[in-house]
DNA sequence: CATATTTAAGTGTGTATACACGTATTTAGA
DNA sequence: TCTAAATACGTGTATACACACTTAAATATG
């Protein structure tokens, strides 16, 4: 007697439960707060401190051209932007083409950056010693080569 | 000479580009900008899909219950319900405790989520397929098992 | 050189996310 | 039983995210 409980073909991938995206999501809301938690002494965000060693790397970026890097869209990244300026630690001045503009750290932005990027490493480290070395080097080179197949880009 | 490029003890984890937390938000918004894409049609996020398919496995669930099985807030996991209700698809009823609320998806919830399944599937094995498929399982069960140690639930 | 196209950025709008704080109901303990 | 603690949920607030639409500047094209 064929049983009806049956809701897809078999395979794996075609379950509800295995949708990559819903994964991928649930497991940034876990990773994220996490980092949340470990920069919370510094006054910022998980993707503040990215946006701020972004920055801090590229001198001078235009926003579309960061906001590439980042597989961000212009607008999002411009309006996180925004928070960082208020609190002083992000400089956004006109670039030469008369149409982009600069972004840079400020001192103060600097500073905050070198503090966070010592509760980065502590936050960092545990979550790869808890995944394990191995796993995590996977899932970080699983993640980096997705966004490269998948990035319109 | 000592070059002084050197800015991390030479552990790949220890370089910002690495962050677990940016590279799985990066991998997520490109991600999403599929699913959400594929699912247009339905007038339905990514996200949206996700609430749809785990209230219709779960009918009756508390809100407070359902998020501890998603890893989201209680709070967000409420507002992301407001739209649903809003549409139609989601109704949220007095539950038996008189503090719980019992979510179930309305007949039109129902039909909409057959049919936003069809574009999931559709969009689910061309993810599979572009990773290939020994990839995308790799990375799901990574997610998976990131979540599971380092979700405090 | 004038105009059409492309490129860079801003605004409006709506969803996603979570913390802090507050209220109501239930349960546990004296 | 009466009260303290635990549980379920809502609201205020702030950030994250992206699409559609708009404006301004640079470039290409006739």
């Amino acid at each position: 007697m064929k049983r009806n409980t049956k809701v897809n073909s078999g395979k794996r991938s075609e379950s509800v439960q295995n949708c990559t995206c819903f994964n991928l999501r649930k497991a940034t809301r876990a990773v994220t707060q996490l980092f949340d938690e470990a920069l919370k002494p510094c006054g910022l965000y998980a993707t503040q401190f990215t946006l701020l060693a972004a920055v801090s790397s590229k001198e001078n970026v235009a926003i579309t051209e960061l906001s590439k890097a980042l597989v961000m869209d212009r607008t999002t990244l411009s309006r996180n932007l925004k928070p960082l300026q208020k609190s002083g630690w992000v400089e956004v001045l006109p670039g030469l083409d008369k149409r982009t503009k600069a972004l840079s750290l400020t001192l103060s932005g600097k500073k905050v950056l070198k503090q966070a990027m010592i509760h980065w490493k502590e936050v960092q480290n545990e979550v790869v010693m808890t995944l394990g070395n191995g796993n995590w080097e996977l899932l970080v080179d699983n993640l980096s080569s997705t966004v490269k197949k998948l990035n319109p880009y």
